[in-house]
DNA sequence: TATGAATGAGCCTTCATTCAT
DNA sequence: CATGAATGAAGGCTCATTCAT
């Protein structure tokens, strides 16, 4: 793929993530989408099939670039307590300079279907759950933390951050930070062992 | 209304929730839940004022009946943990008896929007975070709970609640119950005071 | 027909006129109408066979009646020149208390179509008009008038006196008696015999 | 805009007064005039923004066309009278040329009208009376017109050069100029001086 | 005599996509 | 590499009419 080439679906796909963060999904047509990146409709259908894989390729780049930014904080902790507490505020930390495209992907996440009216997105929404199981596993293996179900905790964790995003989004003034270490906080209490009476 | 008029609402009501669950937000177009409920396009119009219309008396009357069956369970509580958990358990227990209609409405609230582009059920799905609210700092003041941002949990328990539907959507085999109480317990030791170590 | 068949007609009626007045023709359906007769769609579809059914009512009702008004006037003159005068007069003094049913009747005849696609009430409309083709060529014959093509001066006559509705209509101040002696002192001179200078 | 843009528009805009003219306004569906043009009906909505552009269009390019026509026929002359006729004698011969396009415009102009129900096109409409409103007080200035009400005047006029338009749709033989030449005649005796005696 | 209910046809418009240039 | 032009499908909605009650 040529430079320009390159270039030119960076621009379209940023113009489908403003697009859909202020208009959400639905209203998001290729002519809005082209509006929005100031070219003619017809360019999207010449760099991209078609809509799917335009909206298929801004998932992957987000979700590529915010796996690509958490790995460095998760690497620097050896414990699954510290693991946690990096998984929260690293992932707060993305939010916070990637509003728009958060939301986007949100939005299409939850909306794109298929032609047989199913989900899309279904297995790479489920993955960072996945992972976060695993890391809360390990934690209760290394008898750092209480023995809670993991998949509960994962979808309640991840569901959690995502309602600081949508905090967010609703109520701009949000400091972040100081969510996140709420949450850091709340999951720290709910996860860790309690405490020996002695 | 007459009764005739009452029960064809009703069904063509049942057959949006069917519709959108199956098929999503975006798909569900007035000639598929026409088609669903076996009825002319054109029969829904007559008792709708709009499709609008429609989707509000979906969601309406669902967060109504959701709201009426959780009442007396926490009106049985005296202390606010006892609500808290009561709130909780009765969410997740009427979430059992009613998955479709739970999911059509979770769809409809994130994706409906008015003519300009604002979503439309903003109010009404903030109303449970602003009752729980209130939960979370009358327990505050009564020194059951310690003293975190009462938003913030807020956020997080319903986020958390919303998750049990999500997982149970995606993996039909899950005990909900099960799911429920590790909620309570998780958001149990999320709330609760310190244990003085004296 | 019964009492309450007539009477219910007439409130049809008149209330078909007041719609088309208020919103115009293409805007009239038979919803609107029933709305703004107070009553239910179907009972104007039991009193008339159909919507062309009740707007040639509504046209006849109104011709039959204009014409009777003017009857009188017209027979109390026995010169072609009196009877002209008559004539523009008593079509602006009908005029001055029926404006809302001459609106609409103007509006249904230019508007209604056959399922042809050709205008229907072309030969009511063009009855004026041949009646006072007939007025004003006994006006030449009796020397009255100068020579003018009658078809011509029927015409520009006619028109001239649906111009004050129109004018009266876009201008609600306007001086009907005042705009029907223009009227009289211009078709007067443009019909009289020149004055021989000898 | 691009040569192929403007045939095309053109095209559709032919099509549409053709449809007009030969259905009225009403039935003018954009399928029926689409139908006519022998192109597809989402072609007009690619060459026109919605129904209204392209009826607004159809309306301006005709009466602009309709201006300029005139123009240079009432510079010529130096005295009301003179650019009385004129006007009479030049509209009649645009009307020649032009029949199916005029009788369009007066369906659409009649009949269109915004979403608030109130005519679209009545300020275009009553141009060209104010137009003769102004020729007709300056000739009563100068001393060539009698003491006629101008507005009368004016509307009558128009209603009379109308009424050669519709006469003429109803009777395809009629010779426009011996018509023109009645009208002339008639407006002329209308709005002399009456001659002194002496 | 009246009407609530239902319906198919048609309305204008938006859409993703294709194609020739 | 880009795009103007075109299109069929589908969208929500209004309409006059029919029918059983």
């Amino acid at each position: 793929m040529s430079f320009i080439q390159a270039a030119r679906r960076r621009q379209i796909i940023g113009a489908a993530i403003e697009t859909v963060t202020a208009v959400g999904y639905g209203q998001s047509s290729l002519a809005r989408i082209a509006e929005q990146a100031e070219i003619s409709k017809s360019v999207i259908s010449y760099h991209f099939a078609n809509k799917d894989e335009l909206l298929e390729q801004v998932v992957a780049q987000v979700m590529d670039d915010w796996a690509a930014f958490m790995r460095p904080f998760l690497e620097a902790e050896s414990t699954a307590t510290g693991r946690l507490s990096a998984y929260i505020r690293s992932r707060l930390a993305y939010m916070r300079d990637n509003q728009t495209r958060l939301v986007a992907v949100a939005e299409i996440i939850v909306n794109h279907r298929g032609p047989d009216g199913r989900p899309v997105f279904a297995e790479r929404d489920a993955a960072p759950v996945a992972e976060l199981v695993e890391l809360l596993r390990s934690g209760q293996q290394a008898g750092e933390f209480r023995g809670f179900d993991p998949v509960v905790l994962a979808m309640t964790i991840t569901q959690g951050i995502d309602g600081a995003l949508t905090y967010w989004a609703d109520h701009p003034g949000t400091d972040l930070t100081a969510y996140g270490e709420e949450l850091v906080t709340l999951f720290g209490l709910a996860t860790q062992q309690p405490r020996s009476i002695s």
